[in-house]
DNA sequence: CGCTGGTTTGAATTCTTTCAAACTATGTGG
DNA sequence: CCACATAGTTTGAAAGAATTCAAACCAGCG
């Protein structure tokens, strides 16, 4: 695993942009964060590892190069509740707190690089885009929670779960035939949408009776009628 | 209403905190807001009325000085949720984006100053502890917008509704006899919820039965047993 | 006094949860 | 390579909860 392969890793699950001809400096948070922190420690985690725990210090900033990763919040009645996933190629645990306020763990075997936070403060500092960046980031996470809050607000099940795939295939991108990667498990699901595993597993099987989408796999999903499910999905 | 007395109002509204003998300087972000734009206008709003609307320049940010505020966000279908409800001594409205996310109205006639966005983005690029204050009101929200994702997690309506009304009393205060002010009607509770208003109202009701509330007007809910409350929310 | 907007109650329906059991895939050891 | 154990998923049936629809109620107001 050589460093140009890592550089090459990084970038290539970033959003497609605009090349700007001759000189295309740092864009992206992501960037920013290479450029400032070259050595970054790369590192696999197994499945279902714990990337760090409420209440941990926030002396890292992470950005996910492969797998999937759950973000969660633990009552101390002991129930879990999935606030998101983390895609390739997104930033996370960047809090504006001296603790962590959730719960990372691994979906599945990923690979992360983990940046210094001081670090990073230190760079933004001195950098006006980097702080923009950073706000952007923060920002960002608010409004996909209070997107996530719309679902959570939707009465039914068919309802949220649709919303659900759509959010994600928008993310993640569909792979060919429509089909959508799931690489989180069916529990992962019911706690982030509010449901039981039960109620899941019925819902998507109902969607598959009626046609809208096929599940070829545990893991993998084919949105079949992107129609139904976006006129079943909550509107945004 | 003289700027003397508008400047007593939006200071009276503030949290309590420590008072450094000598020099108090600015401190919260309103604060800041105050000193660098002490001539930003007061107005009066009509119960009903809306601030601002989804898609509007987001060229204000304003702070509520009396009364109650709701952000909604409509979907094309018709719906509304409520993602949050702004109290008296909060700011809201501040966006990093161009244009406003939500709907901003008024629950009850309420009085609050709008301040210059860019005018403020000035004073920040010249000044890092605005900055971080900018970042904190943002990361404040990202916070309650994952608390109420916890909430909104819950599968049955009392505990959504004890979660509710706690940490409204946690925001606003309990008056005499643990008297909590209900400014909005129960269909934005509903809305805020993702229950219907009747499962809000019978809900409220059965507390009331329990004897963990009583509910002496509409818009005015007194907690009567605490920790029977608590131990129904969900714990934090 | 009667309207109007908002709230509360009732009864039936629909949906979700719960609990239990069967099933499937995966990995381990023989 | 197979049998078995395990973790996770799926299905079924019954119970419970929320929604829906309808109607009654209530408070503020012209």
């Amino acid at each position: 695993m050589t460093p140009a392969l890592q550089h090459h890793h990084v970038r290539a699950v970033e959003r497609p942009r605009l090349v700007v001809l001759g000189e295309a400096g740092p864009v992206t948070l992501l960037d920013h964060l290479r450029q400032s922190q070259p050595h970054a420690v790369r590192q696999n985690v197994a499945r279902n590892l714990t990337l760090f725990s409420e209440g941990d210090s926030t002396d890292c900033v992470y950005v996910l190069v492969k797998g999937t990763v759950r973000l969660c919040k633990h009552t101390p009645g002991g129930r879990r509740h999935v606030i998101d996933f983390v895609l390739p190629g997104e930033v996370f645990g960047l809090v504006e707190q001296p603790e962590h306020t959730m719960t990372a763990e691994a979906v599945s075997d990923a690979v992360l690089v983990s940046f210094s936070r001081s670090q990073l403060d230190r760079y933004a500092a001195a950098n006006p885009v980097v702080r923009r960046r950073i706000l952007s980031v923060v920002s960002d996470n608010l409004a996909t929670a209070q997107q996530q809050l719309l679902i959570l607000g939707c009465h039914d099940a068919r309802e949220r779960l649709a919303s659900f795939l759509l959010r994600l295939a928008d993310r993640a991108g569909l792979g060919a035939g429509n089909r959508l990667a799931l690489p989180m498990g069916r529990q992962d699901i019911a706690d982030h949408l509010g449901l039981t595993i039960e109620t899941v597993c019925r819902t998507i099987r109902q969607l598959c009776r009626d046609g809208i989408v096929s599940v070829p796999g545990i893991h993998d999903i084919v949105l079949a009628d992107m129609a139904a499910l976006s006129s079943l999905a909550i509107e945004i």
